[in-house]
DNA sequence: CGCCTAAATCTCGATTATTGGGATTTTGCA
DNA sequence: TGCAAAATCCCAATAATCGAGATTTAGGCG
């Protein structure tokens, strides 16, 4: 059903080996990783090198290559998500001090695609790019709650200690989840980092599932509960701003017509 | 023999659709521009979407999705290239008022992977990610300069516009690039922004052709030719140590097993 | 509330392209 | 120059892909 059906995906499984961990792999271990064939191998290899995904480093291992850079390059530049919510990372991060961030999720990987810092206390873990645990965190648990109760299910049978601490039953942590999505807003004290206070909103855009959040963290000790109850209201409100930005761009004429020339010059800033 | 054989990349043909002057596609577009049947698409895109290359957009549009972000941010961590190369960044811009920058190439495109800048004038119109043109500027030439005869005498003949100006003969083009692979750097005054004059010197690793370049950019009206001769003799040094230390870890055992866990604290700053 | 259009998915057989064993060539290196 | 490892070639059998058309699902509108 969601399994990893057809075939042209066994070239993109080769590009899923690349992690954190090991960043660094030869054709040889890749055979014994996916159990292709050598010729096959080589094959997709030389397809994905010739397209720049991956590069061969001296030593005949391999590692990711600049297509992938272009690839988010543009990523950054076309996300309607991104250039939705960027004004508003920057007004929480001017009224607040504090580290705001709008993150995508797919699978089960969530990831911040922007952010906006005006204090490097708490300094995230995460930064762009970086997956973040799928079901620790407000960030997480804002999404899973906004979720079709089937994929609940699936996730909280996964991760119960995660969600709900040792003994705790899968209804008791779907009651949270509902208290969540009727709040519209989640906060959560120290669960990723010690000491930080996250708060975290659904960007919801016509889907079922939420397309991502919008996640403010600051140090616990900086916010009382009257601050928290104006963050909290300060987010649900951009939220709700950003989605319907988003409703209203899909309601525009068709995208394709309205791109105009490249911009003459991005600059350095945007690194 | 270069061309895109094989029929797992037509999936990646997809990808390839996106573009800084139509960053989004509709499933129709799509078909219409490759070709595809309409089950045979929504097969591929069903893929795409799930493994986070795309998402969908309301109002039916596809946009890159998070999982080419997550690619970047490995990319960037594990690329050798950038970590050999990065002190020398930081050594360059500190002793000159520029910027300075690594690029890699793949196929028919330049990119910078990492940069650095002591002075924001002048400003790089291509930041990390973004492809620069083929056939002009010092980082161009340097890298062409030092490619097998065969792939320059096919690049002459398609941008000789490009390379020569109107009226030079291939051969006074290969003349050139003899000349710029004898020096093992490369100048150039305003091709690709009036004023601006950039060095590049090629970084080699045993391939027969450059991996990439280090190059820097400055102000032509703040450098002499005495600074000049400085700056092209300290590219030269740089590329020439990166290439060594490139060089050095292919000699050392296997990268699989030199790998240890994740750093722990990556800061939002490399955002 | 339910119709109606468009979008997305399903079924399934023929066709085609893909696969991999083994031989072969090229590359890297002493 | 010659050796070992890496990368590619060859080719027939196989298995997977493809797409036409039907079907279902989603979404918009009266």
């Amino acid at each position: 059903m969601s399994s990893i059906s057809g075939s042209g995906e066994r070239i993109l499984a080769i590009l899923d080996l690349f992690t954190e961990a090991r960043p660094e792999w030869t054709p040889d271990a890749i055979m014994d990783a996916l159990g292709y064939s050598r010729p096959t191998l080589y094959r997709y290899l030389k397809t994905l090198k010739s397209m720049g995904y991956l590069v061969s480093f001296p030593g005949d291992a391999l590692t990711l290559g600049p297509r992938v850079t272009e690839l988010d390059f543009l990523m950054r530049k076309s996300d309607p998500l991104i250039s939705a919510g960027a004004p508003f990372l920057k007004i929480l991060a001017a009224r607040y001090p504090c580290s705001v961030f709008i993150t995508r999720w797919y699978g089960r990987k969530i990831l911040c695609i922007a952010s906006e810092v005006s204090n490097p206390e708490p300094r995230s873990s995460y930064p762009r790019g970086r997956p973040m645990p799928f079901a620790r965190g407000a960030i997480s648990r804002v999404i899973l709650a906004h979720l079709p109760r089937r994929e609940q299910d699936a996730i909280i049978a996964d991760h119960l200690d995660d969600l709900g601490g040792p003994g705790t039953t899968p209804e008791e942590v779907l009651s949270v989840l509902r208290g969540i999505r009727r709040a519209g807003v989640c906060t959560a004290w120290g669960e990723i980092t010690p000491g930080v206070v996250g708060v975290a909103a659904p960007i919801l855009a016509g889907e079922r599932a939420p397309i991502g959040t919008l996640s403010l963290i600051s140090t616990a000790a900086d916010v009382d509960e009257h601050r928290l109850d104006m963050i909290r209201r300060d987010v649900k409100d951009s939220v709700a701003a950003i989605s319907g930005m988003l409703h209203a761009r899909a309601m525009a004429p068709p995208a394709t017509l309205s791109w105009g020339e490249p911009d003459a010059a991005p600059s350095h800033s945007n690194l």
